[in-house]
DNA sequence: ACTATGTCCTGCGAGC
DNA sequence: TGCTCGCAGGACATAG
């Protein structure tokens, strides 16, 4: 689910709410736990710690945590969504989901409650985390042209590859290449200067765009507040096998490409 | 080093 | 109504 835009609101959402708020005690569930560091090292790391800010790195939503009077040294939490994890401010009267996997009870009285049916997120504790490729909204043109140089795959899977760029996912990869006029197929050594300029162009501003609206909802996402985002009326081709083009009504083709469904309009896109 | 494939999990909708 | 099948926003391990 959580692609950059919907990391990046729930982020957002997360800072605007509970930053400067305190973690008094931390619940991690069930007995597959979603934890990429052991429970009980997350549990210490995160007892009594105050929260200075989250924020959004790759698909990660971090939170800088400050060090306790008794001289710990600072760690930072992060947490990924997966495909259908929710991170939710909630009072704590209130039921909890099915699936709430951890819950985090705050001084402020309000609970930060970690949801994901399919169980692909995953929770960690780490003293400094950085992102595997570079980040989307910040990369230049020229930097962006080089990630493809000399690369046999499809530039569908090069846009997926998170040690290539940190924070694409399915949705906005289709749609980048279907407002740059690019195939999903075609070998991303392939492109030429023009082709990888506009999707260098076609990303960020497919991403931004999604950021301002609060992300895709397809099927579960939603935001910390339990809000849906509107992204998902912006699609041109995910989701629209069969449908007609927006641009030239010629009918949405579905392949798979690497394991994952790829849309695209066979007319405008070359 | 790079690329393709299978696997982890649960839920939902389509089709019979 | 109820079953089975295919599919789903991601990321790893493994094999070639």
């Amino acid at each position: 689910m959580p692609e950059l835009p919907e990391v990046e609101t729930v982020a957002r959402g997360l800072d605007r709410q509970i930053a400067g708020d305190v973690i008094e005690s931390i619940w991690l569930g069930s007995k597959p736990e979603p934890l990429k560091s052991p429970a009980r090292e997350i549990a210490a790391a995160l007892r009594s710690k105050k929260i200075s800010r989250i924020r959004r790195l790759g698909k990660h939503i971090v939170f800088d945590l400050e060090p306790t009077a008794n001289g710990s040294a600072a760690v930072q939490w992060t947490v990924h969504l997966g495909m259908t994890g929710s991170l939710l401010v909630s009072k704590p009267n209130t039921d909890r989901e099915k699936h709430t996997h951890a819950i985090a009870q705050l001084a402020s009285g309000r609970e930060l409650r970690f949801v994901d049916p399919r169980r692909f997120g995953r929770l960690s504790v780490i003293e400094k985390f950085s992102p595997p490729g570079a980040e989307p909204l910040d990369i230049s043109l020229h930097d962006f042209a080089a990630l493809f140089r000399g690369r046999k795959t499809p530039i569908k899977s090069a846009l997926l590859n998170q040690k290539l760029l940190s924070g694409v996912g399915n949705i906005y990869a289709d749609e980048a290449l279907f407002r740059a006029g690019i195939r999903p197929r075609r070998r991303a050594s392939s492109l030429s200067h023009d082709e990888l300029r506009r999707l260098h162009s076609a990303l960020k501003r497919v991403l931004k765009q999604a950021i301002k609206l609060g992300g895709s909802s397809i099927s579960d996402y939603v935001d910390s507040n339990g809000d849906e985002g509107f992204f998902q009326l912006k699609h041109r081709v995910y989701g629209r096998e069969g449908k007609p083009c927006s641009v030239c009504k010629t009918p949405i083709k579905r392949i798979v490409i690497g394991g994952r469904s790829s849309h695209y309009c066979p007319k405008c896109q070359v």
